[in-house]
RNA sequence: GCCCCUAUGGUCUAGCGGUUAGGACGCAGCCCUUUCAAGGCUAAAACCCGGGUUCGAGUCCCGGUAGGGGCACCA
């Protein structure tokens, strides 16, 4: 049975990577039809922010990842919170302390070499051979051990990664890391490892970061006599220049996404792709097919950066897929107070197949609330064959047709507009040029001549339209 | 300082000893067209460097270089 975990500190919002994380341990799990499971690392009592929680329960939800285990989700493996198993880790730690795998030691944080100084030579704790007698004595003086683990002093440890391969590290290297803080609370180091077989976790998936470490805990698992589970260690989503992603530099985390108006499943669609391929040229996925293609095999070891071009093109794929009404439901939002009056079902039909982004919308439709102040130069279009003089005499000519139009429909205005152009002997290009150029004020618009005629309404497209007269007749 | 990892176009990537080095985004051009999009077609653009191994290396080995990560009573 597959079973993985997300396990995330609660630091109040979802970063992409953090994001990445989760959903290669739930596409893992249930490509095996196995168990995910939400936990929650809270051990560092400085870091809790509140809320926090509920970032990390409503980002999982909106970005379709559904855990089968977690804090309000008993499987029987709780509590999933590590702040509320407090006194499991300290039974483990003083089993440990009793096998001799781990010690007291009571060195103040200032005693510690910085990285850097001659600790090659000497990298053990002083208090890794303290007397029983001596402990006692620092104990009798009331001072606060924290726990370390007791690493071999010889050997090599050696490890599979799925991504990475076989690493190997020399124990020489290893440090005798805290295991219990102080404060009685486990560091990550120890609670990750405890926590990880009591709720037996198969495969564990977390950053690159966490690779060098991993010798390790499967010390740990050693000394316990655990079986050590799968590791799955992730490379780093970067940005295009090379630097980290950092929510302090301003880089968007997934809430700040979907507010920007990325769809949550074409994000999470982009972000699969971060590190991954399914073997084949598909890019398009919905949660589903993710599920059914996703190979932890296929996941590869260079970091990789995020590329908000791809994603707003992927957006784009994602939102003309919708139907007509999804994205109409989804647009709605967007359009605001200012397009109040305006048949928004029409707009949304024009609008879909050229939204990449929904935060495009509001800047794409300004227009329709209030023409914008535009030049006469813009009348001027070589592919259109239209000129100046063209356009004024055909905004002349259009005027009275279109003020005897009853029917204000689309395809009545292009039937009377194109038969207009046969009769004058213009192009159809050339006739609509100036009179979208005139309704939108703008060298492109979101919709043809008709298409914005048509939404206008026939007041404010004469309005427009004379409008433009007079400033090709000024 | 010590250790670990990585390295194919600008970006994401395929490749797993013999390929015209494939795809996608972006960029440029063309077609389509009621402007712009969308769609279709075309173009430019890559194996970090140096040694080996091999008949043959982007692919294997070693060494550089560059980048990332770790060496917290943070996770």
């Amino acid at each position: 049975m597959f079973r993985t975990r997300f396990a995330p500190s609660p630091t109040g919002y979802m970063h992409i990577g953090n994001l990445r994380t989760a959903l290669y341990a739930y596409l893992i799990a249930k490509k095996a039809k196995g168990v995910f499971i939400l936990r929650i690392e809270d051990t560092d009592q400085k870091r809790n922010v509140s809320d926090a929680l509920d970032a990390i329960y409503n980002g999982l939800a909106l970005a379709g990842i559904t855990y089968d285990e977690g804090p309000d989700k008993d499987g029987g493996h709780g509590p999933y919170v590590q702040s509320q198993r407090k006194a499991i880790y300290g039974q483990y730690a003083h089993q440990l302390i009793d096998q001799g795998d781990a010690y007291y030691c009571f060195c103040q944080k200032e005693d510690r070499p910085e990285p850097g100084d001659e600790r090659d030579e000497e990298r053990r704790d002083p208090c890794r051979n303290l007397s029983p007698a001596e402990v006692q004595d620092y104990f009798d003086q009331g001072i606060q051990p924290v726990v370390r683990q007791r690493i071999p002093l010889e050997g090599t440890s050696s490890f599979f990664d799925h991504v990475y391969g076989d690493i190997s590290i020399e124990n020489k290297q290893l440090d005798d890391q805290v295991l219990l803080k102080s404060d009685g609370f486990p560091t990550y180091n120890f609670a990750n490892v405890v926590d990880d077989h009591l709720m037996a976790i198969s495969h564990v998936i977390r950053g690159q970061e966490y690779l060098s470490s991993t010798p390790k805990y499967n010390l740990l698992y050693e000394a316990f006599g655990w079986q050590y589970p799968e590791y799955i260690h992730l490379p780093h989503i970067i940005k295009e220049d090379g630097k980290k992603l950092s929510k302090r530099a301003g880089d968007p985390t997934f809430e700040d996404l979907v507010n920007m108006g990325f769809l949550p499943a074409a994000i999470v669609n982009y972000v699969a792709l971060l590190g991954w391929n399914p073997g084949d040229e598909r890019e398009i996925f919905s949660m589903e097919e993710l599920i059914e293609a996703f190979d932890m095999d296929r996941i590869s070891k260079s970091s990789a950066a995020f590329s908000m071009d791809k994603l707003r093109w992927i957006n784009g794929e994602h939102i003309r897929a919708l139907s007509p009404d999804a994205f109409h439901e989804v647009a709605l939002p967007w359009y605001g107070d200012a397009l109040r009056g305006f048949d928004l079902q029409q707009i949304s039909q024009l609008i879909q197949i050229r939204t990449d982004c929904l935060g495009d919308i509001p800047e794409m439709l300004a227009f329709l609330a209030e023409l914008p102040e535009y030049d006469i130069a813009l009348f001027e279009n070589q592919k259109s064959k239209s000129s100046l003089e063209s356009s004024k005499a055909i905004l002349e000519a259009v005027i009275p047709v279109l003020e005897k139009q009853e029917d204000f429909s689309n395809a009545a205005l292009f039937e009377t507009l194109k038969l207009y152009a046969k009769e004058s002997g213009n192009k159809v290009g050339t006739t609509m040029w100036p009179i979208r150029t005139a309704l939108s004020g703008a060298p492109a618009s979101p919709g043809g001549a008709t298409e914005l005629a048509s939404l206008l309404g026939k007041e404010e497209t004469l309005r427009r339209l004379r409008l433009g007269l007079e400033k090709l007749l000024a």
